[in-house]
DNA sequence: CAATACCCTGATCGTATGATTAGGTACCGG
DNA sequence: CCGGTACCTAATCATACGATCAGGGTATTG
């Protein structure tokens, strides 16, 4: 009688080089994009060699697929596990603190925001897989939020997609654009209390003082 | 006697090429990014064939920094001249003005960010010139503004830096994020109602009501 | 009217890309 | 000990890329 773990046989296992080319893979599709990143960069930086990548995963897109679909994994169980933890704490908190969450992590994994900018400028097939998987419940679950603290003043009277917009431009961008900000200001965004600084400035702005 | 008009001849003058091709770089550039754009379609959307972008230009390269170069100073104007417009003006409201006319131009030419969100990312050649020639003034003259107006105490206590990301993330987003807009909310971007009511949306947040 | 300079194209070069193929090694069940 | 299967690599394919080259057309200049 067979356990939990059905097909999924493997002796040497060959779960940890994929999850090597997988984190290659994000890198390098977030700094280069989907059309500058190479399969051979990806496979060399995973100490692989590239035909290895289509034995894994079928093509480049479908490598694509996989690498973002991980990190989106990551995002919502960062914040869900946030939200759950809050429960029985009042709207205007709770979301203060989802978004203060949202920030650190977008600090910790710019890739995210890096690919989403990269891919959502244009319509097309990306665009269509990242909207319809990932950022469409995420964006509906926020909007909500925001509508109902709106309604009852808690937060100024903007409409929740610009809200959407602000917050998920003014949160990431610092550390998008991280190697820049460092040359431009000194600054280092992957410094703790930088990062502590910019979701605080950032909830003062949203929330007030 | 040469008159202000040196070597430049022309006869059927290549200017309005030179200036269909760098349209289309600059769109292509934006949408596709550097790796991502390819000579023959810029030179395919511009009306002309391939070999034509190496004679104006000399490089793929060089193509790209003329192209970005010219939308920078397009930028570089219309600031300014918001600026000198708004001279004798107390700082905090001519402040608010710069930078709705920042969110104004950011709607009209979602490149600008586009390109910068792309180049930034890592340190190389072309985030190096972006950087030393267009970005560096830009951002040296926003934070002394925005130094001025925390010490006077008539913006938050924010760090003028954060202040920086908040401003041209929170900006420009939407409009970088058009097509995902569109199709995540149904509002559209390009809309004036829209860019004026996220202008708002912005200030209020940074300026208060 | 010949010469020249400018604008532009067709053909092609060397290279790098994503994908495929055939093969090889190691581990497990029989 | 033998057969099979999962993991991985070297060699290679067709294609697409940026760049170059040789040449053609046209209008201005001397």
């Amino acid at each position: 009688m067979e356990a939990a773990a059905p097909a999924r046989a493997a002796r040497p296992s060959a779960d940890p080089t994929r999850e090597r080319i997988l984190a290659a893979a994000l890198d390098l599709f977030s700094e280069r994009s989907f059309e500058g990143a190479t399969t051979r960069e990806i496979a060399a930086r995973a100490g692989v060699t590239q035909p290895l990548l289509n034995y894994h995963f079928q093509s480049k897109d479908a490598l694509w697929r996989a690498a973002v679909g991980m990190l989106f994994a990551e995002l919502t169980d960062a914040l869900s596990a946030r939200a759950d933890g809050l429960r029985g704490v009042d709207e205007l908190t709770s979301t203060r603190l989802i978004v203060r969450e949202f920030i650190f992590f977008s600090a910790h994994h710019p890739q995210l925001h890096r690919i989403i900018t990269q891919e959502c400028k244009v319509d097309g097939p990306r665009m269509d897989w990242l909207v319809e998987h990932h950022i469409r419940p995420l964006y509906a679950w926020t909007v909500e939020r925001f509508a109902h603290l709106v309604e009852r003043g808690e937060l100024p009277a903007i409409a929740p997609t610009h809200l959407y917009y602000i917050v998920t431009g003014a949160g990431p961008t610092m550390f998008v654009l991280g190697p820049e900000c460092r040359r431009l200001s000194g600054v280092d965004p992957s410094d703790p209390n930088v990062i502590e600084a910019h979701a605080d400035a950032v909830c003062m702005l949203l929330f007030g003082r």
